[in-house]
DNA sequence: GCTCCTAGCTTGAGGTTTCAACCATATCCC
DNA sequence: GGGATATGGTTGAAACCTCAAGCTAGGAGC
């Protein structure tokens, strides 16, 4: 079968969005590095888990929620609960699940380091865009997604069970009501 | 000052495009590791090398074209010559630069690399778009690019003098002599 | 020539991600 | 009950990237 190459025009867009997403990522990567010696992953985790109900959240969840793998994620919570951000916790009943949850250091740093990196999410990519480009940006991408997740789907299950509002004690935290937007980068 | 949170819309775009950006050049990166043994970003060296006059280009126009620090090049290509895929030379009269050429397995890597990453790029990306979204993607990355380019220019003094023709940046337009199509997709 | 400074690149350490292997607990099914 | 299998996580090694430091060669100024 012949490939079918990207004609002139595709190969512009495919490198612009290439280098482009690479240097923003990067440049949002140091800005929280250097800010709060925190790389991107990681303020996604912790900020995943403050939107958590009881900042808390199974590292299964955690992994579908970052969209991350098993692996990189035991790493990345080892690290965190190093530095103080987050506490890890058997399950009381499945005792082969573990809980990650929010530290109250874990969450002053998600409040400390938002403002920032709104800021610079701003800086590079919303300011520059129009509304609508900002639209079709967000078209495109859960479009891409959409596609993705598809091939995924045999690998991942999602458990359709809800682990039960998780620990069942939760303290108050229960503020189950936040429904469609879960924005990542405001903390609760 | 307080700060300016992202609306609704405007969290739901960027977490698309985050996560979409993300598991897109993580499935790229995939392909190209299983079937040719390659990362994404050797890959793309080879390539803006295969696309040179001569197939060689110094560490750092290399560095320029491929948009990588220094470091990450010489990382990079030190590998690259392990494998046999690149060769290093000093440079005649400037014995500070070095060239890095392509050599007969490299050229044969990227010869048969590029198929299945061109197929890849198309089945995730742009079959999935529309024509109009494709154009709207490279118009939106071009802008974030320039003004990421602009941020750097005073971080990264890419010596103002343009070192000969070399299939450098032109995302921005500047196409010289090498007919026109630029891609770092296809081999020559 | 000598000194100081810059350019070009390399090196090493430290941190993150990935891959494959593994452990422990649950669940299925006879 | 008990073995096979699946699920939830962790671990260690290897790969890659980043950062800071360093090293050599070219240039500028005197």
């Amino acid at each position: 079968m012949t490939t079918r190459w990207l004609d002139e025009d595709e190969q512009r867009s495919w490198r612009a969005f290439m280098w482009g997403s690479r240097l923003l990522m990067e440049a949002l990567d140091r800005q929280l590095q250097r800010d709060e010696g925190l790389p991107h992953a990681y303020y996604m985790i912790l900020s995943a888990l403050s939107e958590a109900p009881g900042r808390t959240l199974t590292m299964s969840e955690l992994a579908q929620t970052v969209r991350g793998s098993a692996s990189r994620l035991s790493h990345a919570v080892a690290r965190l609960e190093e530095a103080g951000l987050v506490r890890r916790e058997r399950h009381r009943s499945d005792k082969r699940t573990t809980m990650a949850m929010l530290t109250e250091e874990g969450v002053a740093k998600v409040v400390a380091a938002a403002p920032g990196h709104v800021e610079a999410v701003r800086n590079l990519l919303f300011d520059r865009l129009t509304p609508e480009q900002g639209e079709q940006l967000g078209l495109i991408f859960r479009t891409v997604l959409g596609g993705l997740d598809d091939l995924d789907a045999p690998a991942r299950r999602w458990s359709g069970e809800r682990v039960a509002a998780v620990g069942g004690d939760d303290l108050a935290g229960g503020e189950q009501g936040h429904e469609g937007t879960d924005d990542h980068d405001r903390p609760r």
